[in-house]
DNA sequence: TATGAATGAGGCTTCATTCAT
DNA sequence: AATGAATGAAGCCTCATTCAT
């Protein structure tokens, strides 16, 4: 039903040894994050890993794939974050505190993986992007809308407005929340909106973020 | 009070012909909304724009300065846009409607620019960020959060949550939408979300905004 | 009929001052007859024509054009060479006889162009002999042919054999000695066969091979 | 009285299982004779030849020994098919009528490494070269001007030409039908020069190609 | 002032060769 | 002895910028 997941890497890449391959990674997504795709250094790259350029492409067909497999891992983590909340038997009420949360925590853990989502997103190469079978927003626009719809059944939400609406504006705010604790243009403009002493206070903010979330989705004061 | 507008041009290019002018500014509009800073082509630009590359830099230092100068411009036309509604003397609701509208409307008019305005967000590099002496949301946030003071005190709106932080998720969700209006990756993304119909029916789509504008800042049913 | 030659430059190149679009040439040639297709550095074509690399991607697309462009000049030189004699109203005997002289000065006059044509033939690269709309081939092969009919036809030469034959054979002939008065391997070898003696002097070398030919075809001892 | 014949390999190739030797050889003649020296892969080879690079390096010093290896083979095929010929007691006749089908033999059986002859005498590589300390035609000359002479001496054929040049001039006429039976190019130039009828009918063209040479050697009409 | 040809530094990628296993 | 992963120098080509006309 699902298509194979796609694979960027040459089959040599999966048998080198973790820590080579996490390094090489690692300093793909600083690099990646923090020059976008073109003005990446290949070389650079390997120098930052420790390993030679010639390996890299040993692993990878090109710098292309290479910023492929990187931004699929941070899909692949986010994934990995939200999934086990999504699945537990929660209820509504406390899966939205626990994503607020694991959004937080991965922004802090991954941050460069989140700035090259970021970049990613606005490079707009609609050739690049294609070659990433799953999107991410496939797998949260799906799980999103049923939990809400979920939670309007129970009525703990009330209705009229289209669910699949209600998880896009709630994916929004997430977004550049999350843009906002990782990329430097955002980390400025939500300064500049709430003022560095809101802004850098991480547990108002959140308990901010989620005041606004449930009252978004009409959830009352709680 | 606020610092003067920076320029990016030299004087020449204000001693210019307009047509020139526009020409040139709308191929870098374009070359940049479609290949971001380091891949568009100065060159191609001044193909675009019919005039040579010689006078590009007899108007613009360098390809940052053009590229800068053409981001200062998309902050001017929505800033053209809010500024009259934001000024007018209507009411919060009707504010509200209207600021949706000329998005909506922006979009459309200024799809490159929008979409440059995406690129420029990600491109994550603060040094140019730094070079627009104003930032954008310099302007939107004070006059959002104004706004919403009003609105509050007025009793459209119930307190408790910082009306910073109504502005900056109220700005996020616009901001998003601005993208998913213009951008490839963020077209397909509200695809996912919404599925073709609602996110193809801009009539729809508004509608559905707005009700969830009104209710995320607790307006009520309308 | 025959279609147009195809072009392998750039506009631009026809528009620049003939010595250094002779200079280019006389680079290229020299470092493509030196070293091959593949070995030759466009850097070094452009250090010894003194222009920039950049230059040379202005007037040629690819290496490879650049290639095809000198060894399509080989080809017209050649032509060149031997359109007057056969176009001219003389005999068959006098023709073969400044046939000769003409290929033994042109070997002289362009020796690298010769050794680049010598190493093109070899190369065997389909694709780039596809390129060249007319093989040298095409014109000799007509021509002798032509050439050998009339011989036939006026008693000068006996039947008995292909006509074609004769002609391919014939330029066989003179094919490797161009080939054994430009290039290192075939002088070499032309050194084993007749010694430095007779090699090494021009005179006799000529009236040898005139010798053979006239037997080749039949013509008896003149 | 000659020089002991040059080894291009290291020891330990001589000892290993001849398949082994064999299947390299043979994948380093294909490689070779497509692409030549430069455009060779070594890694490619390994490739062909199902064994390591590591391997190769472990047989020879470097590419260009390889090389040599098999443009020495190539050398040694050649002669192992002349030598009977040569040294049997046949008439003159009937030898040369041995040598062509010998040749056409040869052609087809070994049609890479004929290539790769083609290939090695045009890339005018002097110090490579050089390195073959019996060049091909060291044997060859000799032996067919001493053929030759005898001719002369037995009334064969008659003088007023210089044996080796009449030797030269045959095995000039050898060797490009050598070219021409092997190599895209010069069989494309053949097919020119021939037609398609002729130059694809074996018989035929041997046929013709004995009667050039018989005339060209002043036999008479056989 | 405008032009556009010229420049040359820089980056992705290949591949002969090495060497640890 | 054999393997094949790793190395890194080298080369084609692009493109921001300059400058002679």
């Amino acid at each position: 039903m699902d298509e194979p997941k796609p694979v960027f890497s040459k089959p040599l890449f999966d048998k080198i040894a973790v820590e080579k391959r996490n390094s090489l990674l690692s300093a793909a997504v600083e690099e990646f994050a923090e020059k976008g795709l073109s003005l990446a250094n290949v070389n650079t790259i390997a120098g930052r890993a420790g390993i030679s350029v010639g390996s890299i492409y040993k692993y990878f067909n090109s710098k292309e794939d290479l910023y492929l497999a990187v931004v699929q891992l941070g899909y692949d983590r986010l994934d990995e974050a939200l999934t086990p909340i999504l699945d537990s038997g929660k209820g509504f009420g406390e899966k939205l505190t626990l994503i607020l949360d694991a959004l937080f925590e991965h922004s802090k853990k991954y941050e460069s993986l989140t700035r090259l989502y970021n970049r990613f997103t606005s490079e707009g190469n609609a050739a690049l992007a294609a070659r990433l079978a799953d999107r991410l927003e496939s797998f949260t626009a799906r799980r999103y809308a049923d939990l809400l719809r979920e939670a309007v059944a129970a009525g703990l939400i009330p209705g009229g407005i289209d669910e699949r609406m209600l998880a896009f504006c709630m994916d929004n705010v997430l977004l550049v929340m999350q843009f906002s604790l990782t990329g430097e243009y955002y980390r400025d403009r939500m300064r500049i909106y709430l003022g560095d002493g809101l802004a850098g206070d991480e547990a108002r903010l959140k308990e901010q973020l989620l005041l606004f979330m449930r009252r978004a989705l009409g959830m009352g004061a709680a």
